[in-house]
DNA sequence: TCTGGGGTCCTAGGACCC
DNA sequence: TCTGGGGTCCTAGGACCC
């Protein structure tokens, strides 16, 4: 706990939405739902507009409708909040070298490390100076928690919002939470949360009069006892600017549950490769395979592998994948297939005998065969391992408008369904008399385009066109704010060098 | 139109070793 | 030929977070 209120918490407001909302003028002040399209779909984010109407992230997308049929419901651009994202942190990384970046929405600063504010003064002007410097570069609001540690700026940057700064002087930690539900400490989540409502704990205040031996035996050793430090106000986890990602995975949810056992298998394998494709992309390799089965009733198993040493070798996960597939019955239908690997390790286990063979070399001695033998002793953390994030938008992007291939059982794409991915909701296009714009709709062999900027003021008109019409195609995002940065100008070279990054509410 | 995708951490039991 | 006790690794599942 510190004497300053030195931790600040950012999180963005409405991220997703508020992005889609300033890049198209006529979505302004309207509800905006951001999300899987597909029969299967939840929120990944809903503008303040449409909260409004009682939509909230995780919510299916079918209950969404029905309580906001008239919202804009979004695809996600990940690369285009990526690229937004990297502006923001590196705002961030002006005021500290210590910034923690938990989502693409969401970080926290450690301003004593940047020696920038010393007293609650001090840290609230740096807040409030950050702020106005996201909506000069971003055209965005975000809300800042400023407090003496990170549980409370975190409670703090909540409060705030939206578009708000609120400080929580170090020292009224206890009184702060005392009222509160136990459901804002950090780790207490919907089945903790009833576990302790049924011992009689509903707000922080009965946690602490519980006490530690109480919630240990309810909660346990680990958990009960971290519950009963945060209750306290103790919370000494400090800032950590690099974090070594420790596994790698892939899921796809299919609109229609898949029963063919061949298709499945196909699917396991097209998972295996992305999943490498991936693992790779972030210069690692794993030693364990993991496969992720959700059947047609929800219940979810997997099965894993672990092999002698660290691959990134497509084959061999996909192997892996195949024979832990073998373990799983199937019957009844499968709704989604996953395939991870982790034990990650920055070196692989035929870079150990390449090593392995080049010693034997140099000593002048014959066969690195024994000496691979050491591999086995490898622990599967990386050492070095720079900060590269193991990047997400990808696969989640592709989600959204993917699927479609489920509506047809095992056939290949139909047309139409080729033209809903080109022409995803809410993304760009060029159209080489009108200009840009972006897609409003499509179906029936049409899509419908809205022609505005993000720098105008009035809602741009709206004309649709055959989805083959030769004049229209697909866009970067245009910058949100005059002189800023596009998307595709900062996707490419902020994405390997981009902080650990996840999907953000 | 019921429930995404990508992660992290913890627990618990069995195997195996000393 | 009634019996302990760790430690580590592997596997599976579950809670939680954004």
């Amino acid at each position: 706990m510190r004497a300053a209120p030195t931790i600040l918490h950012l999180d963005m407001d409405a991220f997703f939405a508020a992005a889609e909302q300033a890049s198209k003028p006529s979505l302004r002040g309207k509800p905006v739902v951001v999300g899987g399209l597909g029969p299967r779909g939840v929120v990944a984010t809903a503008s303040y507009e449409a909260r409004r109407f009682g939509v909230h992230s995780a919510m299916p997308m079918g209950q969404a409708r029905r309580l906001a049929p008239n919202a804009a419901y979004l695809v996600p651009r990940f690369a285009f909040y990526r690229a937004i994202s990297g502006q923001v942190m590196e705002l961030l990384g002006r005021l500290s070298p210590l910034v923690e970046p938990l989502s693409l929405d969401e970080a926290f600063v450690d301003l004593e490390a940047g020696g920038l504010a010393g007293d609650s003064a001090g840290a609230r002007a740096v807040g409030e100076r950050l702020r106005a410097e996201i909506l000069a570069t971003t055209g965005l609001t975000g809300s800042v928690g400023l407090a003496g540690s990170k549980m409370l700026a975190k409670i703090a940057s909540e409060e705030a919002k939206p578009n708000g700064l609120v400080l929580f002087e170090p020292g009224s930690e206890r009184a702060l939470l005392a009222p509160r539900s136990v459901r804002i400490i950090p780790g207490v989540g919907p089945a903790t949360g009833d576990h302790l409502r049924r011992a009689g704990i509903t707000t922080v205040a009965d946690v602490v009069e519980a006490g530690e031996d109480e919630l240990v035996r309810i909660l346990g050793r680990s958990h009960g006892a971290s519950l009963y430090r945060m209750a306290l106000g103790h919370d000494d986890r400090p800032v950590v600017a690099e974090r070594d990602a420790k596994s790698v995975s892939v899921e796809d949810t299919f609109d229609v549950d898949l029963h063919d056992r061949l298709r499945i298998r196909l699917e396991v394998e097209r998972l295996a490769e992305r999943c490498v494709a991936r693992l790779r992309g972030a210069g690692h390799s794993g030693r364990t395979i993991v496969l992720k089965v959700r059947r047609y009733d929800f219940s979810t198993l997997t099965r894993s592998e672990t092999l002698r040493g660290p691959t990134d070798d497509p084959l061999v996960v996909r192997e892996a994948a195949e024979r832990l597939l073998e373990l799983v019955d199937t019957t009844g239908g499968v709704r989604l297939l996953g395939v991870g690997v982790s034990g990650l390790a920055d070196y692989t286990q035929e870079d150990l005998f390449a090593q392995a063979g080049a010693e034997a070399g140099a000593w002048g001695g014959g066969g690195g065969g024994a000496g691979a033998g050491g591999a086995e002793a490898g622990t599967g953390t990386s050492g070095a391992a720079a900060g590269v994030g193991v990047g997400m938008g990808g696969g989640v992007g592709e989600g959204g408008a993917a699927g479609g291939a489920g509506g047809a059982a095992d056939a290949p794409p139909t047309a139409t369904e080729t033209a809903t991915r080109r022409w995803a909701p809410g993304h760009d296009v060029r159209h080489a008399v009108l200009g840009a714009g972006w897609v409003q709709g499509s179906g029936l062999g049409r899509v419908t385009v809205r022609f505005e900027e993000p720098g105008s003021t009035v809602p741009g008109r709206v004309r649709t066109f055959v989805v083959d019409d030769p004049e229209l195609e697909p866009a970067d995002p245009l910058p949100l704010v005059p002189g800023g940065v596009t998307g595709a100008e900062r996707a490419a070279p902020v994405a390997p060098a981009a902080p650990v990054v996840r999907a953000g509410e």
